[in-house]
DNA sequence: CTGAAAGCGCTAACAA
DNA sequence: TTGTTAGCGCTTTCAG
């Protein structure tokens, strides 16, 4: 009855305009109904979402965001060189971010990865107006993306915590995390555990050092600076910190290896088996993340585990109350937890010393 | 001299009825300059680009897609359970659409992965008008979503080459990528190759277990029904197989087995290093995709590498080319070869045969 | 070669 | 509670 119209399904589904035709009612009092504005009766609500679905109206993004000056779209860096995209954590990562959003209605920009001048990747995202809202992954110590992003009035968010008491972020408890990490390893005897560091410069990195200086000091160790290893975060770095170095863990100078990411411990896996070094036998290794892909190795990766999907998610939450005005600056640590116990660590061998 | 604007860097940046005012010209030809119109003068052209320079005008793209009613976003699907975007083959291949989106100015979105019902998802994105085009992967022998789609008129490409002859698809060389897998065993003197399967009902599957088939003409050996070990294309799939078939392998009853992707070779080798069954010395195993990961296992794995990166930039190189029109329905199929030969492979024992 | 004017489809004062 | 009227900033006929 009554219901012979056109139905041109999903094609070009109809204006607002139009229904507001249909319903007898203006496009202002068809737009506030269908926000659900409070100033409008009950009754003609109903009409009016009715009609909708009996249209099946669907409101068009692009013009709303143009009207209500907002895009709904998301600017998403990943960390440059020597990390990439391709970094495992991040499709974890990733995977929260983009579900919270598109819950929300938002999209994604991602810019090349490749891109070194990040600079001007951010200042192309916010002059033209693309974005919403930025979130950026790896604060480094002193970060000039920071500064660029204030200025803009751009709200934004770090995975990973800032130095800067005034930036919001997001992150994995890294200092206590490692520190449980050595802690764990204490407790299976080992009395020399060499750390393989991150990048130098990003703030993760040093927190993760200081985590590392946490459980020795916890455990009544010594700072031995035989036992810094520099590295990069990337399995390259692990590979080439344990190559580079297997006289002292031939000479039971060391007993366990803490990597400060998973990446890094499978390079530095690599590297073992390559000189037959048995693990946890011989040595313990043990990474800090808990990517998927540590699963994937046999045995196991002993790591410190990053509950990297809720990271994504509450980066993504985060962004979005500021957006929302919702609430200021903030500061979200999530706790990390060891797993894979007892795979790729165990107690420490009494080898005889150097 | 004559330089003393306000200069709102980045902040609010000029629109173009101001810049069009400053120029002494209209808004319409100022769009046109932009736009680089050959109805331009050169000299109006140059001189409304040095201006645009000067005050730091930025196109507000928004407004301009509301008026070309485009959205410069595209939906991209992953695949649902049981592969996951955690799939570290997604990364990659993200890697390539998302770097050459954003070349072209374009954003993502990216709806749930969770997501069961896929249509809905689909009607959402294209009834909502939020994208101009859409990427899906890993299409199936009967695909509903391929109707859907046709019917809305959205521009779409699937990775992963359809059975559909009308819908435009990228994909590596499955079926001979395969086949020359079978070969390389077969030239290692193999002559009982086992192979995991990929999920029921995907192209992939099928083109891929074709390959086997052909290799196994190829080396001239029949084939043997107790050698086709299913699987679903997951790390747990591929363990499970291996896991429920030792006894086979123990025997000499098969020599080398040929997952079908990468994540269910690494599944295999975990569940073969639990057994206790050396690779290559004992069996051989190969995968198929040459995710990074693969990388990551001491030996790596020896496998099929797919163009991954390209395979993403060539998906959204032909989105954008059906979407500008350039083109109409095109198959593209990118090259795959051997990598990390000898490493999880080698000359087949000569074992005691059952 | 350039300009005036009419939208794109929706939102948001301001009235009524 | 609803309608009227301007826009949002850019593109695009249609004239000139």
């Amino acid at each position: 009855m009554g219901n012979k119209e056109p139905r041109t399904r999903l094609k070009g589904s109809i204006t607002m305009a139009e229904l507001a035709r249909k319903c007898g009612y203006s496009k202002a009092t068809v737009s506030r109904a269908l926000a659900d504005d409070p100033r409008v009766k009950p009754e003609t609500k109903a009409l009016i979402w009715d009609m909708a679905e009996r249209y099946n109206y669907r409101p068009h993004q692009v013009a709303s965001n143009l009207a209500k000056r907002r895009t709904k779209t998301i600017g998403l860096l990943f960390p440059s060189a020597p990390r990439t995209i391709a970094d495992p954590f991040f499709l974890e990562y990733l995977h929260g971010v983009s579900e919270t959003l598109f819950e929300q209605g938002f999209s994604l920009l991602i810019p090349q990865v490749k891109q070194q001048r990040v600079t001007e990747t951010i200042e192309q995202l916010i002059a033209h107006r693309r974005v919403d809202g930025v979130i950026l992954t790896e604060p480094r110590l002193e970060d000039e993306r920071i500064h660029l992003l204030q200025e803009s009035n751009v709200p934004f968010v770090f995975l990973g915590s800032t130095v800067n008491e005034d930036v919001s972020w997001v992150d994995g408890d890294n200092r206590g995390g490692i520190c449980q990490g050595v802690c764990a390893l204490g407790a299976l005897g080992h009395g020399r555990i060499a750390v393989i560091t991150g990048e130098e410069g990003l703030v993760s990195a040093k927190k993760r050092f200081l985590g590392y200086q946490d459980g020795l000091a916890a455990l009544g160790l010594e700072l031995n600076r035989d036992l810094v290893w520099p590295g990069d975060f990337t399995r390259q770095g692990g590979y080439a910190a344990v190559a580079s170095r297997l006289n002292q863990i031939r000479s039971g100078e060391v007993t366990a290896i803490l990597a400060c990411n998973d990446l890094m411990a499978i390079g530095a896996i690599q590297a073992l088996n390559e000189a037959r070094v048995r693990i946890p036998e011989q040595i313990s290794v043990m990474g800090f993340d808990g990517i998927e892909v540590g699963k994937y190795l046999s045995p196991p990766l002993t790591t410190v585990q990053q509950p990297v999907y809720s990271l994504g998610r509450e980066v993504a939450r985060v962004l979005l109350g500021l957006i929302a005005e919702e609430h200021g600056t903030v500061h979200v640590t999530l706790p990390v937890s060891i797993v894979n116990e007892s795979n790729t660590i165990g107690p420490a061998a009494p080898h005889g010393a150097a």
